[in-house]
DNA sequence: CATTTGACGCCAA
DNA sequence: TTTGGCGCCAAAT
């Protein structure tokens, strides 16, 4: 299933390692369903998916159950880093 | 079963 | 660079 993919994809992103949702659903079987995975997480609020390594294409955050800020900081935690988090950081 | 919703992505204006 | 609109998909209504 589709949505199965996706955990487990999410799962195995590595520290400091983020995949855009468009790879994420590209891995699962679809490019395009980009939207559906954001969908997915967004309901499955699972401990052990890390949904801040998910990120948007466009280098944005995107979302997070826990709210944006939460994910800001597991990123830069995690040494990822870039000119929208330092902007949002701001 | 038909629609709507939403943590997205890309292209045209 | 910033909008707006369209496409595409899974889950909730």
């Amino acid at each position: 299933m589709f949505t199965q993919k996706v955990y487990e994809i999410v799962k195995k992103i590595p520290k400091g390692k983020v995949l855009t949702y468009k790879e994420v659903a590209k891995r699962a079987g679809n490019e395009k369903a980009s939207r559906a995975v954001g969908n997915i997480l967004h309901k499955n609020h699972n401990p052990e998916i890390p949904c801040h390594r998910v990120i948007r294409s466009d280098g944005k955050l995107g979302g997070y159950n826990k709210g944006a800020v939460e994910k800001r900081r597991k990123l830069k935690e995690e040494g990822y880093l870039d000119k929208t988090i330092a902007k949002l950081q701001k």
